[in-house]
DNA sequence: AAGCTGATTTGACAAATGTCAAAACCAGTC
DNA sequence: GACTGGTTTTGACATTTGTCAAATCAGCTT
């Protein structure tokens, strides 16, 4: 396994076990939901108040750029959901996060998350190497971007993300690969 | 300004304003070089073991494809200066560091800053601020790549750090936009 | 099975960008 | 002022990707 997801897995180890005092102030603190698909946790515009950990579903983060969306994300079990600048500046989110299947999520909102981080030394920890991890992914999308042509990044997909192809649509996928629909559809003829 | 510049400020304005103490025990456990234009402070492949303040001059972040250089990132004074995932990690660096002038530096080594910021929490604030700094651009520089044509990139760039087109040759900048010389070479023939 | 609806594929053509080679430009040097 | 090496621009053409319209496919409903 490669550095990055070497350190995926250790922020979920650490968040799965985390030790009892800290584990049981953030069940309390923290929401259970279900929310039904296509919930907004965060619309374009608004100041995203809370982060979510999906237990079950998925969700995708999308830009509406006039009329079309473009993806910039999509998330799964275990991963937290939250639209990073909004959330820790608490500022205007650039983008919104809608759940595409009905998921089971946690939530915690801002402040609360501060007031965990500043007692817990464990969930500060956690919060600081899953921002480094998801700074590392932006830097593996660039490269992905910058550097592949088309065929070349959704060979990267396929290889990064593969579960991520069975569920998400072609349309979701494309506008997430910089590319149009069709050029997608082309490019898997191609491949297989 | 944008809360991203806001950011940038903030941290900026800490590491500068940092209080008796914490400045002391900094300014003992760095080093001031002044070095040459062309000097790498990491090659690709090596671990990054320090981070750099640049105090003048400038560099960039490249990566070598093949045998073309792909530049991701150009720096100048008051910046931090390292390999993302190699410094915090400490795993081969996936590029490479190269000063493009002559500059004065302040280094500081990853154990260093560990122990620095572990003993005096303005430190460790300054390290949190730079890397959601970072991060946040890296959102916006993806954005760019992935909404935006050539031309739309450039203007971008233009608009996001006017300073760089004047200092940085247009090779390197069109790898950074990632298309060829040429065609930089026709958007801006276009513009102007 | 027929009909509907949304998702995906295909076709024809246009626009953007890349490639390779040559020309022009520019700063420093003799 | 011409020479030189590196940078930038220009030209001709190839390739990739986008656009718009139509065809096909897949899953549901009746």
């Amino acid at each position: 396994m490669n550095p990055l997801q070497e350190l995926r897995q250790r922020y979920k180890q650490l968040a799965k076990n985390l030790p009892h005092p800290a584990r049981q102030d953030y069940e309390a603190a923290c929401q259970r939901e279900l929310l039904p698909k296509g919930y907004y946790l965060c619309r374009q515009g608004a100041i995203c108040r809370q982060v979510a950990t999906l237990e079950s579903g998925s969700a995708r983060v999308f830009h509406l750029k006039g009329t079309t969306e473009v993806s910039t994300a999509f998330l799964f079990p275990g991963d937290f959901v939250t639209s990073f600048q909004s959330f820790y500046l608490q500022v205007p989110s650039q983008s919104a996060i809608q759940l595409m299947e009905e998921s089971q999520v946690t939530l915690l909102s801002y402040q609360t998350l501060q007031k965990l981080k500043a007692t817990y030394r464990e969930i500060d920890e956690i919060d600081r190497l899953s921002n480094d991890y998801y700074t590392m992914w932006l830097e593996e999308r660039i490269f992905s971007l910058q550097f592949h042509s088309a065929t070349e990044r959704y060979a990267d997909l396929l290889h990064n993300e593969p579960h991520l192809v069975q569920k998400v649509p072609l349309s979701y996928i494309a506008s997430y690969l910089g590319i149009t629909l069709e050029t997608l559809s082309r490019i898997r003829a191609k491949v297989s």
